[in-house]
DNA sequence: CCTTTCGTTGACAGCGCTGTCATGGCCGTG
DNA sequence: CACGGCCATGACAGCGCTGTCAACGAAAGG
């Protein structure tokens, strides 16, 4: 067994016959290089199989090709689409992603994503929820100069990028799909309260209420935490109440999920004496049976878009510093007509 | 805005009042140094906050601090996982981990793996199915004498250290819990034919019924690919056939949700006349209706101790080199007594 | 007492790149 | 024809560490 050394800069140059500083020009996309010469020196890049070392390039440049993602503790699905979305976009310039699962809270977590920094040397950073919601991170990264972009921050004057899309307005929509098929008492389950998600989600889920002259009635309201237990004891409580709701709104799928095995286990059958809505439109919306109506979240374009409103604020200053990206409603088989009573 | 400038070696140095090459000493547990100074150093350190440079490591010693986590296309739950898994151990050292989808097929993948090693400079390799079976990638790891450790691998007499599962054991176990149940027309969906996983659960289960002196009826069986779609089609037909089976054995928790819901779509309850069970204990087998009876694979377990076995092996090179991890009948709701006819 | 050994520390080179500045050939201009 | 300016290229320092080796004093041995 032996070793096959790793190439450098130094091979690739006099396979060439230049100099290195002339290689290094060339795979920058640096000016001032005769066409042929830069032509000779990528055939000499590419016969020798070269690839720049990251760790040389982070340490005498002022760029490591590397971007972080960042997170705490969301959903296995989720989690993957952003990882891939930015994952994805990454791999279209020459940049690479560290993914990172923060650990520790408050000063603790802050000092954990200042080690990723300072030991990774990474260019950017991308915030996904809850930590994009959390201000002192925020500030620690403003202080620290850094570029980052948030994903579906809470915080929408502050100054960094960030992309997210209309949670309000989706929840609004699905509401008024609900109400649209009969129902009047909508059951709704809250998200955790560290998001900024589940707020706007139930003032969406109020405001079409309020549009169509419905009471509000907190006793269809009950709080979750966006995992399915949550969803699951919820469920139990709206469901056995004295006059209980023919639909029930959950803020995500896993949730949704949860009101569906409590509907079986009272065997209430969906959809013809309860629809379940739920949000995200993630694996499981498609698993379960019946099939849940849910919104679909686009998690994987989320994070590409982030990654590169961040690739673009990296190279020049000025570049879109926001987006906004569509959601849209899946309507399955989890929601139907509201009975006559 | 001001950036703060990044703490070096030098820094902490001064502070300690010693010279560079004793404050890296002491960060890296090397003998020979008096104990106070090490804490003298130690104290400068975490008074400035000092995290020291992963690039400049790699470039001037030979190691990275960096182990890799690649996979190819895995389900979300089960990645997750393995992430977290292996983050988890390296957490516990100094290590961090890079975590890498690869693109490509054959060639183009054995480029995008070198590529990710040359470039990063990791110090070691974390392989996981279907990867960890790929001839061509192990071999060229083997030229490139990278340490590695392959998850759930197919050869097990090649040199590298491995972690794996017994599945054709917990496969068996399966059919026989099956057979004790009364049930003697049991259907199989084999899993995807790249990972050896597929094959060895398929042999757990012929030996099951082998054993019990059932006959084997190859019209009881069908070829899936891990997802839930060919679940759903397997079972489709599987369930309309003349006379069909009592169970169904799917070779992973994804096929058996979508058993599951062909039951459902055929109004064929569950588990009064049809059982359902599944394979690796994923979230999805807890959130479906009625709760699928699996196997739990541990995958966090599995990532981890392949990372301690990588981080071991790295430290010195005689350590233990395999590790098989106990899995476990998981009983839930989609399982019962067949009906006696 | 001197020599050898060992434990402790530091000086310095150099890892593979990029940033800065120098060099030299070529052009256009007065 | 002399000169300045521009383009293409190279020489060299140095990023923040680790590896090597030397230096020094103290302990151990003859």
């Amino acid at each position: 067994m032996h070793t096959v050394s790793r190439k450098t800069i130094h091979d690739v140059a006099k396979a060439a016959g230049v100099a290195i500083k002339t290689v290094s020009r060339v795979l920058n996309d640096e000016p001032n290089v005769r066409p042929e010469t830069r032509a000779r020196v990528l055939a000499a890049a590419e016969q020798l199989q070269y690839q720049p070392s990251l760790s040389a390039r982070s340490l005498a440049g002022r760029r490591s090709y590397l971007i972080g993602l960042v997170y705490e503790n969301p959903s296995a699905n989720y989690l993957v689409d952003l990882q891939h979305g930015a994952m994805a976009r990454c791999r279209k310039e020459k940049f690479r992603l560290f993914v990172h699962q923060c650990s520790g809270r408050g000063d603790d977590l802050i000092r954990d994503v200042m080690g990723l920094i300072d030991q990774t040397h990474v260019d950017g950073l991308i915030v996904s929820p809850p930590l994009s919601e959390l201000a002192p991170l925020i500030a620690a990264l403003d202080q620290r100069n850094l570029p980052f972009v948030r994903i579906a921050p809470n915080d929408l004057q502050h100054p960094s990028p960030y992309v997210d899309m209309d949670d309000e307005g989706a929840a609004r929509e699905m509401t008024e799909y609900l109400i649209s098929e009969g129902h009047r008492r909508i059951g709704f389950i809250i998200g955790h309260p560290n998001h900024i998600a589940s707020s706007l989600r139930m003032r969406g889920y109020r405001a079409a209420l309020d549009q169509h002259q419905i009471a509000f009635d907190a006793a269809y309201v009950r709080q979750g935490y966006f995992v399915f237990e949550s969803g699951l004891e919820a469920a139990r409580e709206l469901l056995t109440l004295p006059n209980p709701p023919t639909a029930v709104f959950a803020s995500n799928d896993d949730m949704a999920a949860g009101v569906l095995l409590a509907a079986h286990e009272l065997a209430i059958p969906v959809p013809q004496r309860l629809s379940i809505a739920g949000f995200d439109d993630t694996y499981i919306s498609r698993i379960v049976w019946p099939r849940l109506t849910t919104v679909h979240q686009p998690s994987y374009d989320l994070a590409f878009c982030a990654t590169d409103l961040l690739l673009h604020s990296l190279k020049d200053g000025d570049s879109p510093r926001t987006a906004r990206l569509p959601h849209k409603l899946i309507r399955r088989e989890s929601t139907g007509p509201a009975r006559l009573e």
